[in-house]
RNA sequence: GGAUGGGUGGCUGAGUGGUCGAAAGCACCGGUCUUGAAAACCGGCGAUUCCGCAAGGAAUCCGGGGGUUCGAAUCCCUCCCCAUCCGCCA
């Protein structure tokens, strides 16, 4: 959501930006319904400004013991304007905040332009490409051979999109989460949340999933919504509140399950697990003071990164072009895990900053305990990182020419010492 | 699901239809006192928006919306939300 004064005073960087996500210029419209909301509101603050005076007139008059009528009937008058002018302004307003509420953030000064992800700009790589003695197959031949992943039970009960995992693969999943959480609460500082997965509409609008994007979210009969992302109740925890600057940055971490409709997708990613309706993921949120969140940016990342570089598992760092952003973004660095059975890096994680983009969506401030004005946060997410792709990586990435999976070190304290899933033996 | 009670400033919490944007306390900021600190005392301290170069002025806001009235935090209607108790339940 954009300030109107910012739009006022740089209509041109705005039809800029709007321009670099591929969007037609809007400030042009916008100011004309804002210049007309504020000449109502204008006359209608005249006319409020009247109808007081008068008011307080009539009640010093009649304290006074004196006559009033001839006052009461003059602002008799006043009583049909002020009604008409309010209507039109509320309307001129909620027609401007609608306009705005559809807009998504504009891209910070260093992200590539282009119109999707073939200009996204690689930053890094980190780790070597594992070389295999036999033709690596992907996580869905090696889960059915070892009987752990099953897509034909799960179609038969929930439909397409769904995974059921077993016994070691299951338990393999779990200990992915956990490690992944003890590691970014542990070692980086975040607090562990565990947040409701079912939130209200309002919850959504504040990170910027509704109004625009409801068909990519399921939603319940009682009028509530599952969440596609931990974002949605971990950044709402500041919404429509107002925090003591000293406290900042406040760094959260939760794990939960993530449920998205994907009604876009068509036909990508039908096979195996790469792209489900539910799937659980680590989510870390940080919310700061506007002069510290591209620096958190960077260490966000760092957090996500830590993840594969522990398991050692090779990925590189994309920068997101403006046309590749998500709605809330105005930077965004995805992590690129390496997948065998694919040939290809894909998305694993991704970090952004949001600037105050979401925060004045749920109106979450602070106090600047310098100036002592109210400001809004900065706020940030990424995911540090999601298991069911992560589970994924592992697989193929330590697959075994028998079809056996050797767990990486890092993960074996939490599978009880386990150091290699074993093939099926039939 | 049934029954009650509530939603007022950063927090707690008063409020008779008429200078109520709202008492009081806490918190916070400034000052006096003190070697320093604390305490005490004095003073200050809401948000959003509009007009204005500025000084400043104005409007709106007591959960949301509507109504009654010359005038609503206060009366009426409606919706939302929260709490408590009972029932059911992991």
């Amino acid at each position: 959501m954009f300030a109107m004064a910012w739009i006022r005073e740089h209509p041109d960087a705005f039809d800029a930006g709007l321009a670099r996500r591929g969007l037609a210029p809007q400030a042009a419209t916008v100011l004309g319904l804002d210049a007309r909301r504020r000449k109502c509101l204008t006359d209608l603050q005249a006319a409020q400004t009247e109808r007081n005076a008068a008011s307080r007139e009539i009640g010093m008059r009649k304290a006074a013991g004196d006559d009033a009528a001839e006052l009461i009937q003059r602002v008799g008058s006043l009583k049909q304007a002020i009604p008409e002018l309010q209507e039109r302004a509320d309307r001129l307003g909620a027609e401007l905040r609608e306009q705005l509420a559809e807009l998504p953030n504009l891209p910070a000064d260093e992200v590539p332009d282009g119109p999707d992800e073939r200009a996204n700009r690689e930053l890094r790589r980190w780790g070597e490409l594992p070389a295999f003695a036999f033709e690596p197959r992907d996580h869905v031949a090696l889960g059915e051979a070892l009987r752990l992943m099953d897509f034909q039970r799960s179609a038969r009960m929930s439909g397409a999109r769904f995974v059921i995992l077993s016994g070691a693969l299951a338990r393999l999943e779990r200990a992915l989460a956990t490690f992944m959480m003890d590691l970014q609460t542990e070692e980086h500082g975040y607090q562990e949340v565990s947040p409701p997965t079912l939130v209200r509409e309002a919850a959504l609008y504040g990170t910027g999933q509704l109004p625009k994007f409801a068909d990519d979210l399921f939603h319940t009969t009682d009028g509530r919504w599952l969440i596609p992302t931990a974002e949605v109740p971990l950044t709402n925890l500041v919404a429509d509140e107002i925090q003591d600057g000293a406290v900042l940055p406040l760094r959260y971490t939760a794990l939960t399950p993530c449920y998205r409709a994907e009604a876009g997708a068509g036909g990508r990613d039908n096979r195996g697990m790469i792209r489900m309706h539910q799937f659980s993921k680590v989510e870390l949120v940080s919310v700061t003071r506007p002069e510290e969140s591209e620096a958190e940016l960077e260490q966000m990342t760092r957090c996500a990164e830590a993840v594969l570089q522990r398991l050692g598992l090779a990925y590189r760092v994309v920068l997101l072009s403006s046309g590749d952003m998500g709605f809330a973004a105005r930077q965004t660095y995805d992590l690129e895990v390496w997948l065998p059975g694919q040939q290809a890096f894909r998305e694993i994680s991704s970090c952004s900053n949001c600037g105050d983009f979401q925060a004045r969506r749920m109106n979450a401030r602070f106090r600047c305990p310098e100036s002592g004005e109210l400001r809004f946060v900065h706020t940030l997410n990424g995911s540090g990182v999601a298991a069911g792709r992560l589970l994924i990586a592992v697989m193929e990435n330590y697959q075994e020419a028998d079809g056996s999976i050797t767990i990486p070190a890092a993960l074996r304290p939490y599978l009880g010492g386990l150091d290699r899933i074993a093939a099926a033996s039939d």
